[in-house]
DNA sequence: TGTGAAAAGGCGCAAAC
DNA sequence: GTTTGCGCCTTTTCACA
């Protein structure tokens, strides 16, 4: 898997990372490459699977988005069929865009995004307060962003 | 701000969200629209912000990245220069992906990403918790991604 | 695998309606 | 907002080292 990937292949990975509309050309300047083999190595990377996705970013202010809370949650039954429902669930859900089972005190953790804390109150109340199986649930709300970045840590 | 965000204008940036390599024809097209006024409004939104960044996901197991880990931590001293000493040094540690401010029992927020177990490990030991003013750190350490998107939340 | 050049076609971009 | 079109630039390919 990862013994795929040479260092050029890590560089392209990292460009790509920063700024998805850099071209193959562009790139075979920045690491000293030329085009051709430049442009095959990024097919191969999307080809065989390690560039998943290439997205736009928004601005969470600009689009009026300005409440992030994080919900630590427990659930009270722990059969598969809860997990499963739950999970279903909360992949529905526009407002978590981050779900997470972690060991330890609790068992999810989510990360959700809505317009101020209005909204915020209504998602909690009235969809995820909502679902079955949860034991305790308990809200962080965040106050400011340090860091919030897609970039993956690779090794130079 | 968001005012100036009509219904097509969120369908476009709701698309762009999925998928980044859409061009402003195929935009067009699933919006019920013709390219100019489309290609137009994407520019708009481009040039005013709402548009943040259009970058490249890579999949995290290919490129050998195992671990997901949130940590909790506390702060002993809350001076002003502590705070941005260590948000400083967060923001320059690529294996964080994430660090937020929140309210309640903990003061921040990480989210770490790192190859496996050990390298975790020596993260934690050696930058991390090498930083000044830490009082207290918890790791959660993630064993399965329910939810993970770079999708926020637009009102259609 | 890398280099260089060259073909083809798509897409950004703008003008006219 | 629509339809049309030009021209660049990007992707894609080939012959060759």
């Amino acid at each position: 898997m990862l013994d795929d990937l040479d260092k050029t292949d890590r560089k392209i990975l990292a460009l790509l990372q920063q700024d998805g509309n850099l071209t193959a050309a562009e790139i075979a300047d920045q690491i000293g490459l030329s085009q051709s083999p430049c442009w095959r190595r990024i097919n191969r990377l999307q080809q065989q699977g390690y560039i998943a996705n290439r997205v736009v970013l928004l601005d969470r202010h600009k689009v009026g988005l300005g409440v992030v809370a994080f919900v630590t949650i427990k659930l009270s039954s722990h059969g598969r069929n809860s997990l499963e429902e739950f999970e279903l669930a909360i992949v529905g859900f526009p407002e978590v865009v981050e779900c997470w089972t972690v060991s330890g005190a609790m068992d999810y953790i989510l990360r959700v995004v809505t317009q101020d804390m209005d909204s915020y109150e209504f998602f909690l109340r009235h969809k995820l307060l909502k679902l079955a199986h949860i034991h305790e649930a308990q809200s962080h709300i965040s106050m400011t962003e340090v860091k919030n970045t897609t970039q993956l840590p690779l090794q130079p």
